[in-house]
DNA sequence: GCCAACGTTGGC
DNA sequence: GCCAACGTTGGC
């Protein structure tokens, strides 16, 4: 029996970002190819952000509200869940005067850029393979923008991505 | 632009 | 604690 606690299993994520508002190119364009995921105002989502996302988990980046619809590219986090900032400051979009730097509601991670896929992997494709039906993501209002992915899901979109090799 | 799905708010 | 009204998300 091992006595050392085994580390925890990387986990999968995928991330909704508007490409209009944020996009996968605008993180290739970050120092250090790094940035903190701001703004996400609901508490599931927040929870996630806050207790499950860990360092060295893996995210797909999801283009949501635009075209094509997406999953673009990999990230890896960087940061775990800490305090949102931009809910303090009253010149941010997301801000929100409820929120108290005491005791902050609102939490983030810090994500870098693994890789952008050659070609964007459309929800339409997505939308095609048997094996993803049950994907978080595809299914009718589904509008969590904070979502847990399988590992056959990520292994399967990388497949239809052209990646041999999941980094 | 439409509208279904969903989360939040607030009156009771 | 219920639930109607409202605002937002996000695919189509």
């Amino acid at each position: 029996m091992a006595q050392k606690s085994s580390r925890r299993k990387r986990q999968y994520w995928l991330f909704k970002s508007e490409a209009d508002c944020y996009s996968i190119a605008h993180l290739a364009q970050e120092t250090s190819q790094t940035t903190f995921w701001d703004g996400v105002r609901n508490y599931q989502a927040r929870n996630m952000l806050r207790d499950d996302v860990q360092v060295g988990d893996r995210v797909f980046f999801y283009h949501s509200n635009s075209k094509p619809l997406a999953i673009v590219g990999t990230c890896e986090v960087v940061k775990a869940g800490y305090p949102d900032h931009t809910a303090f400051d009253k010149s941010e979009k997301h801000y929100d005067e409820k929120s108290d730097p005491e005791n902050p509601t609102w939490f983030m991670v810090d994500i870098q850029l693994v890789q952008q896929f050659p070609e964007p992997v459309t929800r339409d494709t997505l939308k095609e393979q048997a094996d993803l039906a049950n994907m978080m993501v595809l299914q009718k209002g589904s509008r969590l923008s904070i979502q847990p992915v399988t590992e056959q899901e990520w292994k399967a979109v990388h497949k239809l991505a052209g990646v041999k090799d999941p980094k």
